[in-house]
RNA sequence: GGGCUUGUAGCUCAGCUGGUUAGAGCGCGUCACUGAUAAUGACGAGGUCAAUGGUUCGAAUCCAUUCAGGCCCA
C-alpha cells in the first residue's frame, strides 16, 4: 500500500485553503464556547526545525481536539520579529554600507527580512497540516502590537516598577549591546586562570594572633579567570564560615599568603611547581574563620593602584572547589560582585568601554587596549611587580552571545530595569499567579518558583535599533522623560504611525504638545515632579526594549489587543520547557505588574529532541534531522504521528529508524481505514444499520470500540497523546486486524449480501471507521480527512460535514453492557489456545489452512455451560478461522483442534471442511449454507433479469 | 558547581499507594496464507528494570551514592 503522502497532502491542503476551512470551522456552532490557546511566537529567522515542528504540531493537535469537542478555538500564530539576530543578519548583508544608512532605513530592511521568514515559516507550518490563521498572524513588528507593548511598559512605570541604574549586565563587546540571560549560550572557553597575591597593608587592622607572629609582608591570594577585570578590583571576598590559613616561606623572603585552609595543600603544590628551586610554603599557626579574618579588618593594596586600599569583605557564594577561597571582587564586572559591592558601599567601577577597550582611567599601558588582547601585558606587569603567583590555561563553560557566538563580559552601564528581584512586589504577585496556574508536568511549578526566587532585576534596555524603542526623551540638561503619561502618548502615536516614526518624527509631533510637564529623571538619578520640558528641545533616546519584554506583552497585545475575540486569560500556553526562564516568566512578570489574574490557566511544556543515544539534536553535532528531508521522505502525517507517539513531557527521541517505525505504524492505521472502507462497498449505513446479536463477535467489537473511544478521549483530555497513539495503534493491530477482521471474513464473503449477520458486521465496520477516523483526526489530519471524504461518498452519508475537522465527537454516554462481553474473555483464551494447536499441526503434519481444521470446543457437562458454548460456538469457529466446530463435554473449558482433511469434504465456495458438504444434491461440492446462498442468489438474479 | 528532570526488552511505551516466574505493540526470527495482497495471520526468541549500597520477610517500585542524558542557570 503506497500512501504517496508527498503528493496527496499538498492537494488536500489546497482543497482546505480553497474552501477556507479554518474560517469555516470558526464560523460553525460551538456549543462549549471559547477555548484559547495562545501561541508563543517563534523567531522569524531561518527554516523551521524539529523543535518548531513538535511545538506547533502539539498545539495543532490540542486545537483540533478541542474544536472537535465543541469549543471555538482560534489559532492565531505569532512571530517574534524584532531583535539582534535579524539586525545582525541585515548588517552582515549590508556590510560597510550600514554606517551610511539612517536607523529608519535599517529598520525597513530588518522588516523585510523578518517578513520573508514569517512567510516561509508560515508555509512550512501549513504544510504540516496545521490549521491556523496564517493570513492574519500576530507580529511583534505590527504597530498595534508595538503599541500594546508600550501600554504594558506604561503600566509598569505607573507603578514605579521601572528604574534606571548603572550596574553590570551581560555585554557583547562585538555587538556592543547588553544581552538578556535568554540571549546567552554557554560554550567551552579557554581562559587564563590567574593567582594573584594582593599585598596586605599590615598597618591596617589587626594581624590575627592565631596565624602566628606577624610577618614582614603578607598577601591575600586570589584566583580569577578574568585577569582583565583586576584593574576594576574593589574588594576581596571571603566566606565567613570557611577556614583560612597563613602560608609562610620558610626562608621568610616571600610574603606570607592567606588562603582557605581547604585549598592550602593545592596552593603549596602550585607554588612549588612555579618555583621548584625555592622551598615549599609551609602552613603555620592555626586556621581562623572568614568571619574572624574579616574582623581583623586588614586592608590590601590595589594591584594596579597601590596607594588605594581595598577592604576584605564577606560573601556567601565563596566556594572552595577551586581557587583560593578568596574572591577578587569587581562590582562593575560581576553580578555577585555588584551585590557585594552594594552591601559594602563599594564603587561600581567599570573602566571598559562598550567596544571592549579600556578607558583612560586605567594604567597607561592598558588605555585603549582590548580586554581580549590585554592578558599577556597584564600578566607581565603583575609578574614584574611580584603580584603574580601562578597562571595556567583553564577550560570552562562560559557565556557567549547567542548571535555572534563570541564570549561576553559583565560590564556596568546605565540601563533600564524592571524591579524583578526577590523583594519586588512584582515577584510576590507573580508567585501568587504561579499558585493559581496548572503546571504540566507538575514540576514546572517548582521550576518556575525557584527561578522567581533567585532572579535578579530585569534589564530591559538594549543598545540596538531593531525593536520597540524605550520611549524616553532627553532634554539638553540630560533630564529624562519617561512616565506612564508620556509612554501612553507615544503608544497612541506609534499605534498609528508605527515604531519607525520614533526615529524620524519630531518630539513635539510625537508628544503632540509644545510643553510637557511631568516627572523628570535627572542625570544624577534623582526624580523631580512637575518638571516642564520644552518638547522642541527634547531628543529621543535610542535604547530599545529587550525582545523578551515584547513577547512577554503578547497577553496584552494579542489577547486583549489585536484579537479581542480570544479574550484574557488564555486557557493554555504550550511551549518547550526552556520557556520557564523565557516567555512564561516574562509574561508572568509583566502581567503581575498590572493584572489581577494570571495570563494563563494552564502551562504545558514539552522536552527537546534527542538522538538514539539520548544526546541533544544539533546541527553542529551532526545528528539533526531536517524537517524538509523528513517531510519529503515520510509526509506530514507520519511526522505528526511521530510527535504523538513519543512522550513529549520528557526528551523526545527522533532518529531515522524511529521515523521508519512510525511510518510502519502510519501504514497500519491507514490500511485499517482502507480495509474497513473496502468492506462497505455495498453498504448503505442508514438503511442497513443493524444491531448485532448479543452473542456475535460484533457485540464484543462494539464493546472494545467503546472502551477505545473512552480511553482515547480521556488521553486527549489529559494531553497524553502518546496514549492516544498507543490505544489507536494497538486497537488496529490486535482488535481489528488480528481478531475481528479474521472472524468476519466468512460472513462478509460468503453470506447473502443482505444476511443479518453480514449487515451487522458491516454496520460495526462502519462504526469502527467513523469513530476511528474522528479519533485520529487531530493527529493524522490529512489521512483522517481523506478517509472522511470516502465515508461521505457512501450512500446516505451526504449529511456528514464536508471535512472531518468540522465534525464533533459523537456523545455516547453509556458504556457497553459488561455482561454481554464477559464470556468473550473466556473465548479469547480458547482462541489463543486453538491458535497454538493450529501452529503445532502446521509444523507436525503440514496443515497449512485453518479452514482444513476442526475445533472441538469443550465445556463442563452442565446444561448452562453446554448451552453457552452452543450459542457462541459459531462465533468461536469464525474467530479461530477453522472450517467447522463441534461441542463436547469435558472436565473444564478448553479446545482441541484437529485435522479435518480426512473427516469432511471441502466446500468449493467457502473452503470450509464441514460434514454438510454435499448435503444438497443440487450442489454436491458446497456446504449447506453455501448451497442455500447460491440458490438464493440465482433466484434473485432470475427475478431481476 | 546549582535548580528542575530522565534512565524498564532492538524501538516506543505500561507497570497505582513496595508482594506470585516484569507487561503491551512494533521490530526481529520461523512458518502459513495468497479472497485486506506494494497486504494479512500464527508461533517464537528477546530484559540481573543504568550501577552500587541500604531500609524491608519481600523493591523496577522507598532512601543514599555513583554513572549517563536533558532544560535552565552560574
Amino acid at each position: 500500500m503506497k500512501a504517496n503522502l508527498t503528493t496527496r497532502e499538498p492537494a488536500m491542503l489546497a482543497a482546505w485553503k480553497e474552501r477556507h476551512l479554518y474560517s469555516e470551522i470558526l464560523a460553525a456552532d460551538h456549543p462549549r464556547g471559547n477555548w484559547v490557546l495562545h501561541d508563543g511566537p517563534p523567531y522569524a529567522n531561518g527554516d523551521i526545525h524539529m523543535g518548531h515542528l513538535i511545538n506547533k504540531v502539539l498545539k495543532d493537535i490540542v486545537v483540533k481536539y478541542r474544536t472537535m469537542s465543541g469549543y471555538r478555538c482560534e489559532f492565531v500564530p505569532g512571530w517574534d520579529c524584532h531583535g539582534l539576530p535579524i539586525e545582525s543578519a541585515v548588517q552582515k548583508e549590508l556590510g560597510p554600507k550600514l554606517k551610511t544608512l539612517p536607523p529608519a532605513d535599517v529598520r525597513q530592511l530588518c522588516r523585510q527580512y523578518a517578513m520573508k521568514f514569517v512567510e516561509q515559516q508560515a508555509r512550512s507550518f501549513e504544510r504540516l497540516g496545521i490549521l491556523a490563521d496564517f493570513e492574519h498572524p500576530y507580529l511583534t513588528l505590527d504597530p498595534a502590537y508595538e503599541a500594546g507593548v508600550l501600554d504594558v511598559l506604561a503600566q509598569l512605570v505607573e507603578r514605579d516598577l521601572v528604574f534606571r541604574q548603572r550596574r553590570p549586565v551581560h555585554w557583547c563587546t562585538f555587538d556592543q549591546t547588553a544581552l538578556a540571560e535568554a540571549e546567552l549560550e554557554y560554550a567551552p572557553h579557554r581562559s587564563k586562570s590567574v593567582f594573584a597575591a594582593l599585598a596586605v597593608d599590615l598597618s591596617s587592622g589587626v594581624w590575627p594572633d592565631r596565624f602566628g607572629p606577624r610577618p614582614t609582608a603578607a598577601a591575600y591570594l586570589i584566583w580569577t579567570t578574568t585577569a582583565w577585570t583586576l584593574p576594576a578590583n574593589r574588594a576581596v571576598a571571603v566566606g565567613p564560615e570557611n577556614f583560612y590559613t597563613c602560608l609562610r616561606d620558610p626562608e621568610g623572603k616571600r610574603p606570607s599568603l592567606i588562603v582557605a585552609t581547604e585549598r592550602a595543600a593545592a596552593i603549596i603544590q602550585i607554588g612549588t611547581a612555579e618555583n621548584p628551586a625555592l622551598p615549599a610554603y609551609e602552613t603555620t599557626g592555626e586556621p581562623i574563620t572568614g568571619a574572624e579574618l574579616q574582623h581583623a579588618a586588614m586592608a590590601y593594596h590595589h594591584p594596579f593602584d597601590a596607594p588605594r586600599l581595598c577592604p576584605l569583605v564577606g560573601a556567601d557564594y565563596v566556594t572552595l572547589e577551586d581557587g583560593t577561597g578568596l574572591v577578587h571582587t569587581a562590582p562593575g564586572h560581576g553580578a555577585d560582585d555588584y551585590l557585594t559591592g552594594r552591601r559594602y558601599g563599594l564603587e561600581v567601577y567599570c573602566p571598559v568601554l562598550a567596544n571592549g577597550r579600556y578607558d583612560q582611567t586605567v594604567s597607561e599601558y592598558l588605555r585603549g587596549e582590548s580586554i581580549w588582547e590585554s592578558g599577556e601585558k597584564i600578566l607581565a606587569d603583575l609578574q614584574a611587580r611580584g603580584i603574580l603567583f601562578a597562571a595556567h590555561e583553564f577550560d570552562h563553560s562560559y557565556p557567549h552571545c547567542w548571535r555572534c557566538r563570541r564570549a561576553i563580559i559583565f560590564r556596568a552601564t546605565e540601563q533600564w530595569f524592571v524591579r524583578a528581584s526577590h523583594s519586588s512586589p512584582l515577584v510576590a504577585r507573580a508567585k501568587e499567579f504561579v499558585d493559581q496556574v496548572q503546571w504540566l508536568p507538575a514540576w514546572g511549578k517548582s521550576r518556575i518558583s525557584g527561578m522567581l526566587d533567585t532572579r535578579p532585576d530585569w534589564c530591559i534596555s538594549r543598545q540596538r535599533s531593531w525593536g520597540v524603542p524605550i520611549p524616553a526623551f532627553i532634554d539638553p540638561q540630560g533630564n529624562i522623560l519617561l512616565s506612564a503619561k508620556s509612554i501612553a502618548q507615544v503608544s497612541r502615536y506609534i499605534r498609528v504611525h508605527g515604531a519607525d516614526s520614533w526615529y524620524v518624527d519630531a518630539p513635539e509631533k510625537i508628544l503632540a504638545a509644545d510643553v510637557w510637564t511631568d516627572t523628570a529623571l535627572t542625570p544624577d538619578s534623582k526624580t523631580i515632579d512637575g518638571h516642564t520640558f520644552l518638547t522642541c528641545d527634547l531628543k529621543q533616546a535610542t535604547d530599545i526594549l529587550d525582545v523578551w519584554f515584547e513577547s512577554g506583552a503578547s497577553h496584552r497585545a494579542v489577547l486583549s489587543g489585536t484579537h479581542p475575540s480570544m479574550g484574557y486569560p488564555a486557557d493554555l500556553y504550550l511551549e518547550g520547557s526552556d520557556q520557564h526562564r523565557g516567555w512564561f516568566q516574562s509574561t508572568l512578570l509583566e502581567a503581575a505588574g498590572y493584572k489581577a489574574a494570571p495570563p494563563f490557566r494552564t502551562v504545558l511544556t514539552h522536552g527537546f529532541i534527542v538522538d538514539a543515544q539520548g544526546k541533544k539534536m544539533s546541527k553542529s553535532a551532526g545528528n539533526d534531522i531536517k524537517v524538509a528531508d523528513a517531510l519529503k521522505e515520510h509526509g506530514a502525517d507520519v511526522l505528526r504521528l511521530w510527535v504523538a507517539s513519543v512522550d513529549y513531557h520528557n526528551d523526545m527521541p527522533c532518529t531515522r529508524e524511529l521515523l521508519t517505525r512510525v511510518a510502519d505504524a502510519y501504514r497500519k492505521i491507514r490500511n485499517t481505514f482502507r480495509y474497513l472502507l473496502g468492506n462497505l462497498y455495498d453498504f448503505n449505513p442508514p438503511r442497513h444499520a443493524a444491531a448485532p446479536q448479543a452473542c456475535s463477535i460484533d457485540t464484543w467489537m462494539l464493546g472494545r470500540l467503546d472502551a477505545v473511544r473512552q480511553d482515547t478521549l480521556d488521553a486527549y483530555e489529559h494531553y497524553d497523546f502518546h496514549r492516544v497513539f498507543k490505544t489507536i495503534y494497538e486497537f488496529c493491530n490486535v482488535d481489528i486486524s488480528s481478531i475481528y477482521a479474521k472472524a468476519i471474513k466468512d460472513r462478509l464473503y460468503c453470506e447473502l449480501p443482505d444476511a443479518p449477520r453480514r449487515r451487522s458486521s458491516q454496520h460495526v465496520c462502519f462504526r469502527i471507521l467513523h469513530t476511528l477516523v474522528e479519533l485520529a483526526a487531530p493527529i493524522i489530519a490529512y489521512t483522517a480527512d481523506e478517509a472522511w471524504q470516502a465515508m461521505r461518498k457512501l450512500p446516505g452519508m451526504e449529511h456528514l460535514p464536508p471535512s472531518v475537522h468540522l465534525a464533533r465527537f459523537a456523545i455516547v454516554p453509556h458504556a457497553m453492557d459488561a455482561a454481554a462481553l464477559s464470556p468473550w474473555n473466556n473465548w479469547m483464551a480458547m482462541v489463543e489456545q486453538g491458535n497454538k494447536q493450529l501452529d503445532e499441526l502446521k509444523r507436525s503434519i503440514g496443515l497449512g489452512n485453518a479452514l482444513d481444521a476442526e475445533a472441538v470446543l469443550i465445556a463442563p457437562a452442565d446444561a448452562v455451560s453446554q448451552k453457552l458454548l452452543t450459542v457462541y460456538g459459531p462465533e468461536i469457529e469464525d474467530a479461530l478461522g477453522v472450517g467447522h466446530h463441534r461441542v463436547e463435554a469435558g472436565e473444564q473449558w478448553g479446545v482441541r483442534v484437529v485435522d479435518a482433511r480426512q473427516l469432511y469434504a471441502s466446500c468449493a465456495r467457502s473452503w470450509k471442511r464441514r460434514p454438510d458438504v454435499g448435503s444438497d444434491p443440487e450442489y454436491p461440492d458446497l456446504s449447506a449454507r453455501d448451497a442455500h446462498v447460491i440458490r438464493a442468489l440465482k433466484a434473485a438474479a432470475a427475478g431481476t433479469g
